[in-house]
This record gives structure tokens, C-alpha cells and sequence, in this order.
DNA sequence: AACCGACATATCGGTTCGATATATCGAAAC
DNA sequence: GTTTCGATATATCGAACCGATATGTCGGTT
């Protein structure tokens, strides 16, 4: 599922490892943090299956002369112009090497794949998340599918854990019971957010 | 993570492998389901670390004679004996043999061990369920210290992500935002549940 | 008698994780 | 001025977990 998170990121802009990462993190950061020793895997099993390939290996010192720069005169402004330097002309200047990534015609085939496969049972809610934060790439008509197809998931879940529920309820601690109670109160707030969001897709409009 | 909920149901009776699989995905199996791939391998573990120990390997066909039971005379009365015999003196005959596991000093050592250390960003979330169900076994004072790092947690979580949330809005797409808001919403649910939990503890009283 | 589904244990390959190793660079501390 | 420190960046290791699969045994159905 790390692919999928992998790929869609590179369908905006060729990225390297690091900065990958930390798109992930702080971006979805809340669903679902991403370590290296995922990442990196991920990244060569992607360009070994010709999904991504390494577009450019960043020098630690640029071959390109820096550009002349006029001098302002006064150390403050040489500071800004520095400053502005980094910020614009270099946005992220390398510190070191790095293996830049971009998405090829096989990737992006296999994205469209990953998105539109329905995922197992457990890493479901990471994988909706994901999926969510990726399904504009979707046309109208798959993107409400999907909302479908998780909000009939979340039905179910929420009629097992009732008769679940109702047959074991003695056995359970009270502590436990606090638990599934507001598991089941989470499940049924999930499923109205979900019925919002269908409800503007049918429409034909954007999420508020 | 799997080890405490194996430990914390052992705790209460000695069980085999595919019973305690049962038993954890359908009380806990809203949050986590479990595979025999994990299962079978974390039993092996504990065993080896002298956590767990097999009891008893039942062998297909008892060793001790049937007891003798007197007639009914009627065909009825003989099969409601034997569905009797089955759900009463032997709840869950062994299809074929059974190992069955039993908590040993150690691991019940252990279980409390892993029940009160603080667990690692990812699987946080259902590390903290899982604890729930099992904390029953804690202190008053440990249980109340668990709900509030808990509670600390999950506000430092909110905070990072309304930070988040200001700095990139513009750089997310609608459904993205959504989602996050979502989760926001989903985690002050959280709080305020926890903040009951708190507070019923606080009195000394059980969770409703 | 053959068959099927529930019970039960176990292993395999693949994926992810956390920890760790290595290296470069700018900035601050001394 | 040099050493230290923290951020940047890539990579690997072992342990853990998952889904799929293999194997075998019962009891009940057809």
C-alpha cells in the first residue's frame, strides 16, 4: 500500500527519497507515518518492476557555475539575496546526493491499478485513507464507487460488532464495553461523513 | 503487540491456538484481526522465552473410557444426552490434537511489563485498545496514567495537525481536506471520551 | 461411500517496522 | 578556527506481521 502513497506523489512532481518521506508524514502524517526502511525498499522494488525510474543523481557541488550575483552593498542585503537564492533560485539545495524519482507510463499504469483494487480486510482503513487522498485522479463515476464500496464495508462492520455485541456482552469487562461502545459511535460517524461526501459527488459538486 | 493480547487472554484460562484466534478476532476483532501467520510464530516465541508453556497435547481419541451414562430409552432423550455430553462436559471437543497453552510466572511478568510500556508512534492506536481491553489487570493509579498519556497523546496529535492544517491547506485537494478534517473530528471524539473515562475514574466508579 | 465444511497446526514469501550505519553540510558553540 | 551539532540523505538489518497455502482430522450430509 506504500506504492500506491509512492506513486501518487510522484504523479505531481519527480521527488528523492527524503523529501518523499516527508511529504508522507506530514501530509497524511495523521494515518499513517512511513519509515525509511519501507521507503527505500519500496523505491527500488518500483524501479525494479520499471514503475519509477532515478531521473537525475544531484552532485553534492553543482557543475553549473553558481550565477553571477550583482552586489547590493550592504551585508543585509546580501543576507535577503541569499535568502532569496535558496527560496527560489534552489528551492532545496542538495546537501548531499541524491537519487531524484519520476513516474513512467508503467507507473502511473500501475497507480490507476493500485487505486482501484479493493484492499484486504486489515490495512483497509489506511488504504481508504490513502485512496482518499489520491482518488481525484479518479473519473466521477470509480470515485463514487469507491465511497460506496467503503460506506456498504463500514455497514457491515458496524450489523457483526451489533450481534457481536448482543451475544457477548456479558462476558465483556466494562472497560472493553467502553470500547466497542465508542468504536461502534466512530463507525457510525464515519458512515455519515461518508453519506456527505456521496451526497456531493451526486451532485456533482466538490467536498466542503 | 500481539504478545500482550495473547498473555492478557491466557491470563484468564488456558486455551489452544485456534481458539485463542477466534477469541481475538471476534471480541477485539473490530480494531485488530489476527492471522494464524502471526499467531502460530508469537506462540512459538513465548514459549521459547518460558512466557507460555503447552500444557496438554489431547489426543484425537481420549485415552479415558466414555463415563458410562444411563439410557434414556427414547432416540430423542439419547441425542439431547449427547448434545449435553458435548456443550457441557467437553464445551469444545478436540476435532484432532490440541496444544493448549498455559501463562507460566514469567509471562505473567511479562504481560504486566508489556501492558504499562509506552508504545511506538504507529501501531499506537490499537496498541492503546488493546490495552484497554486488558486493563482491568492494572492499578487504579497505572489506569489512570495510561488514560492520560493517552489523552496527552492524542492532544499533541490534534495540535500538530491544526498547525499542519494552516501551513498546507492550499496545497490540498478537497478531498484530502476533508479527510483531514474528519480525522480531526474523529480525534476530539476521542478526547471526549477519553476525558469520561478520566473522570469516571476519578470517582472510583466502572466505565458505563 | 464420497464429499464438504469446520477444526487445528504450521510454513512460506513478501512487506513493513524500528534501529542503526554512513556521510555531507551549514551553523552555532567553544 | 575547530569541534560539535542538527538537518539532510541513502541504505541495510533483523524481527514481526500478514495473506495464502499446505496438511490433516473430524462429524454430518448427500
Amino acid at each position: 500500500m506504500l506504492e500506491l502513497a509512492i506513486l501518487g506523489l510522484l504523479k505531481e512532481q519527480e521527488l528523492h527519497g527524503y523529501e518523499l518521506k516527508k511529504r508522507l508524514t506530514d501530509a497524511l502524517g495523521a494515518f499513517s507515518s512511513v519509515s525509511f526502511g519501507s521507503l527505500y525498499p519500496a523505491l527500488a522494488r518500483l524501479e525494479a518492476a520499471g514503475a519509477v525510474r532515478a531521473v537525475t543523481v544531484e552532485p553534492a557541488e553543482p557543475v553549473l557555475p553558481a550565477p553571477v550575483v550583482p552586489m547590493t552593498g550592504s551585508i543585509a542585503g546580501e543576507a535577503a539575496a541569499f535568502r532569496a537564492r535558496r527560496s527560489t533560485a534552489r528551492p532545496a539545495r542538495p546537501s548531499r546526493t541524491r537519487k531524484v524519482y519520476a513516474l513512467t507510463e508503467r507507473g502511473s499504469q500501475l497507480f490507476e491499478e493500485l487505486l482501484e483494487a479493493d484492499s484486504t480486510s486489515v490495512d483497509d482503513d489506511r488504504a481508504f485513507n490513502l485512496k482518499l487522498a489520491f482518488c481525484r485522479y479518479l473519473p466521477p463515476e470509480r470515485r463514487l464507487g469507491l465511497f460506496e464500496q467503503r460506506r456498504a464495508l463500514l455497514v457491515e462492520r458496524l450489523a457483526r460488532a451489533r450481534t457481536n455485541h448482543r451475544s457477548r456482552k456479558e462476558r465483556m469487562d466494562l472497560y472493553t464495553q467502553s470500547l466497542v461502545d465508542h468504536g461502534t459511535e466512530t463507525t457510525e460517524a464515519d458512515i455519515s461523513w461518508l453519506d456527505r461526501l456521496i451526497a456531493l459527488e451526486r451532485k456533482g459538486g466538490q467536498p466542503s
